[in-house]
DNA sequence: GGGAGATTGTTTCTTTGTAAACAAATTTTG
DNA sequence: CAAAATTTGTTTACAAAGAAACAATCTCCC
C-alpha cells in the first residue's frame, strides 16, 4: 500500500512528467553525464570546445557577441577567454573603432587543435540520442532549433 | 568581406547548428533565463520546487532514490535536504530496516506551500515553448520523455 | 562641444554543483 | 560466520556560473 518507493523507476512524478523545463533539464544532465563517460578527459571541455569552434568560424568575433550567441554571461566569458589565453589558444585585440571591445582570434596552434577536437566532439554529438530513431532525432533537433530561435 | 561579426544573429555556428547536446544546453539556458524574468523571486527556486513536489507525491522517499530520479548527486542532495529542513519544510527519518538510509517527508506547512507553489510553477511550465505550435510542443515533450527514458 | 545615458569588459562576492575521502551500515561470498 | 565489497549519506575542498558594482569608452542629443 503505502510502501515507500525503493527504486527510481517507481517514483511518481505526476505533472512534472510533461513539464518542458523539467524534461529539458533532465535531458541536458543526461547528455553531460554521458559525455564524460564516453569522452572522458579529452583536455577540452564541451563548453571550451564550442567557444573555440565559434571563434574558428568567426575570426575576430567580439566577446559580447560570442556570449550572446552561446548564452554565456559577460563575467563568465571574461574568465573563459582568459583561461584560453593562458593556454595560448586565443589572442585578444582591442579594435581601433571601439576601444571598449575585444576581438578574439584563434592562435595557429588552436586552429589545428580545434579541428582535431572537432572529430571526437561531433562523433560524440552524433551518438547523442542513440535511443531515438533517426526520424525522431531529426525531429528533435528541428524542434529544439526552432525553440531556441535558430533559423 | 572579412568584416568581423557585429550581431549575434550573424554568427556562423556551422555544424554546431545540428548538435543535439549544444541545442539542448541552449534550450535549457533559455528556459532558466525566462523563468527568472517571469516568475522572479518566488522564494522557491525551480530545483527546490521539483524536489518538494516529488516528495509530496512519494512520501517517505529515500534521498538516494530522489537523487537518482532528479539526477542530483548525493553530496548536493545532502545540502538541499538540509536547507529544506532548516526552513522546516521536510523531516528526515532513519528507517528501521536500513539504518544507513534517510526517508524524507514533507511537513504539513510544506504540503500547503508546495500545492500553492505548484500553481505558478505549472503555469510557467505551460508557457514554456510559447513560440511553438501546440502540436510541436506536444511532440517535443514526447521526444524528450523518450530521450530521458521516462515512460 | 559637453554632459546624460548606454555598452563593454573586468573584478569581487556569492551561489550552485561536483569530486574525493570518509564513516557507518548492509550485503556478498568464501 | 567472518572478511571483503557495496551502499548510503556526510564532510571538505574545489570548479563552474551568475549578480552586482565598477571603470572606461562610446553614443545621443541639447
Amino acid at each position: 500500500m503505502d510502501m515507500p518507493i525503493r527504486t527510481a523507476d517507481e517514483v511518481e512524478l505526476d505533472r512534472l512528467n510533461s513539464a518542458l523545463g523539467f524534461l529539458m533539464r533532465l535531458a541536458q544532465l543526461k547528455i553531460y553525464e554521458r559525455f564524460f563517460e564516453e569522452v572522458g578527459e579529452h583536455n577540452l571541455k564541451p563548453g571550451e570546445f564550442s567557444v573555440l569552434w565559434v571563434i574558428l568560424h568567426n575570426p575576430g568575433i567580439r566577446q559580447s557577441v560570442l556570449g550572446q550567441r552561446l548564452m554565456i554571461k559577460r563575467a563568465h566569458m571574461t574568465k573563459l577567454i582568459r583561461a584560453l589565453e593562458d593556454q595560448n589558444l586565443v589572442s585578444r585585440k582591442v579594435p581601433d573603432g571601439d576601444r571598449r571591445a575585444v576581438e578574439i582570434t584563434l592562435t595557429p596552434e588552436a586552429v589545428t587543435r580545434v579541428k582535431q577536437a572537432s572529430q571526437w566532439f561531433f562523433t560524440y554529438e552524433d551518438s547523442v540520442g542513440a535511443n531515438l530513431t533517426g526520424d525522431e532525432r531529426q525531429q528533435l533537433t528541428a524542434l529544439l532549433r526552432k525553440f531556441v530561435g535558430l533559423g
